[in-house]
DNA sequence: GCCAACGTTGGC
DNA sequence: GCCAACGTTGGC
């Protein structure tokens, strides 16, 4: 597969969907998504190929699992037009979506969990939106954030210890 | 179209 | 469980 060309995070709360889940499925729909601005990248702006890094979020504690990526683009949600579903919404339907969802499949389980705490400290990494606008559940990432974390998951390099002259 | 009330998210 | 941040709703 073509490198990817974009780079997203996605946030899941693990009891309801671990990275562990993802890995057992080997692909999933990324649905249930129910805010606009998220909607609209999931709508418009992810594509097969971009990469993912997998965020647990309201888990003790809170971090990037490892990484997945997109295997189709934006398409209908059909969570919304299950009756009985909790994201359930009438005014989608499927000749009118209102929502959108992507496919992604499983990448890899970091050796090491990531910690938003870790994250934080990272200098490298006080721009991401993560930090700045940490509500949405799905947000963009410039490519060195990608990097920089898989490489801490990793173990290459933990970020904190590296001196900082050296960035 | 403003903005107060309200609901949800999510770290702590 | 608390509560700050922030998105959504709805009266005007």
């Amino acid at each position: 597969m073509a490198a990817p060309q974009r780079f997203w995070l996605l946030k899941t709360e693990p009891t309801a969907y671990s990275l562990d889940d993802l890995k057992r499925d080997g692909r999933t729909g990324w649905g249930g998504v129910r805010n606009y601005q998220a909607r609209n990248l999931l709508r418009d702006e992810l594509k097969p190929g971009d990469g993912i890094l997998f965020y647990h979020s309201n888990a003790e504690p809170p971090g990037v699992a490892g990484l997945a990526r997109v295997t189709r683009g934006g398409h209908p949600d059909p969570t919304a037009w299950r009756k009985g579903d909790v994201h359930f919404d009438p005014a989608s339907t499927p000749t009118r979506p209102v929502w959108f969802q992507v496919e992604i499949e499983f990448t890899e389980r970091f050796p090491r969990f990531v910690p938003l705490e870790e994250i934080r400290a990272c200098h490298e990494l006080q721009d991401m939106v993560l930090l700045k606008r940490s509500r949405l559940s799905v947000q963009p990432l410039e490519k060195h954030h990608f990097d920089r974390i898989a490489r801490m998951g990793r173990r290459t390099s933990t970020g904190s210890a590296r001196p900082a002259e050296a960035r």
